[in-house]
DNA sequence: CCGACTTTGAGAATCCGGTCACAAGGTCCT
DNA sequence: AGGACCTTGTGACCGGATTCTCAAAGTCGG
């Protein structure tokens, strides 16, 4: 499932505190779901947990990045190195944990050689020496829209089967390679909309439900 | 909807090249979703399109952009210019439709009062007068994890009805403020889960599906 | 050792979005 | 003008995910 890192953060974060156990009602409300999708998501790897009690964090911790396989390393190319690629390069949040960024490559002279942080970007046309010589698992797409699918493309050809697509268009997979997106633009635009909503209905937008409750909404905006 | 911004762009792709009129099915195809899904989607906003031919393209083009509240522009606050915050800041990918990015705070004396393109880091203790002054209307969080919480509730407490966090942890807002986020190190981890599925079980993983069929999956994952 | 209390695990009910299928409406050629 | 053909709009259906609910399992204090 695609709440297993939510959890692992949650669980992260009750391990420096507290020790022993958690319940599931205490990690839905760190990890902002709810309790009996915590249950069912947790059961569905093994019956783990002690009725009564909770779940173990150490416990449950080691079981979970196993699952998520945070226990091997995956090493990461990027593809493209304009603003956010290079960002993404210095980015520490995850070098963190297990995803060590190994190599930068790019198509344009003058940023081929370039040195960032670590690393030297190389060229894209060395794409799949690249690849194979250090056994990349994850390729992130940096690239602007036009170059994205033909870059998705050689990295499938060079043996990636993970795609992380920053571009901001709709690439296309062979269905053995996993793909997933993060478009910056839409993001904004689907606040946009609903900012449009709010100013453009002056009061009456909320269904009379208490005005300041907190609500942990990210995906559905009710 | 949240597929609104994907149509927007594949409409955008079709004005360049040809003129007139788009099926559902071929937009389906550009957006990378189901032609039905199209439909539904865009009859709910109104019945603009005629049967036998298609939709217009200006016109749609038109209705979305104002749907969506593009036609309006949003200034943007970005809150924590680290290397994340600044590429953000740099970058052209939504500075280009309706979102200026028209202030950057931090917390950090090292960087306030830095440039950063046209902009220079302010204080983030200011943020409240530069939100109403400057018309914010969207917040970015770009902080460590620690800090987003407060920066988001200070957003919040300034009149920033809209927010998009960065910051790798869940953040509570009032119901009446729309937060989306974007998880970097989340979306990885999704990616390593399925990558170890595949490496552990070295052949049997689809189910005996053309193995080099295309598809445009995102969410989902089979 | 027993009873009160807590919390998991899973079966049942519900909700929601996606897909299918088709009638209604409209174009274009003859 | 008429018929063949195309594409939208929508009602019906389907399946998966979420939520509700409650019995089973376990702890803890006396």
């Amino acid at each position: 499932m695609a709440r297993l890192p939510l959890y692992y953060r949650a669980l992260l974060e009750v391990s420096d505190a507290e020790v022993g156990t958690v319940s599931s009602e205490r990690l839905a409300e760190l990890a902002g779901v709810n309790a009996a999708k915590v249950r069912k998501d947790l059961s569905y790897l093994g019956s783990y947990g002690t009725r009564g009690v909770g779940y173990e964090v150490e416990y449950l911790l080691h079981e979970i990045s196993r699952e998520l396989g945070l226990t091997e390393d995956w090493p990461v190319v990027i593809v493209g190195v304009g603003n956010l690629g290079a960002a993404l390069a210095n980015y520490r949040g995850f070098g963190a944990r297990g995803f060590r960024v190994t190599a930068l490559v790019d198509s344009d002279p003058d940023k081929i050689g370039r040195h960032i942080g670590s690393l030297v970007v190389e060229d894209l046309e060395t794409l799949a020496s690249v690849v194979e010589t250090r056994a990349i698992a994850i390729g992130i797409v940096a690239t602007p829209a036009q170059a994205a699918q033909e870059v998705a493309d050689r990295l499938v050809h060079a043996g990636v089967r993970s795609i992380l697509n920053f571009a901001p268009t709709v690439i296309t997979v062979p269905n053995h390679v996993s793909l997933r997106k993060v478009d910056l633009a839409t993001e904004l635009q689907i606040l946009s909309f609903y900012q449009r909503r709010l100013t453009a209905m002056p009061n009456g937008g909320g269904p009379a439900g208490a005005p300041t409750a907190r609500t942990e909404r990210t995906e559905e905006h009710s």
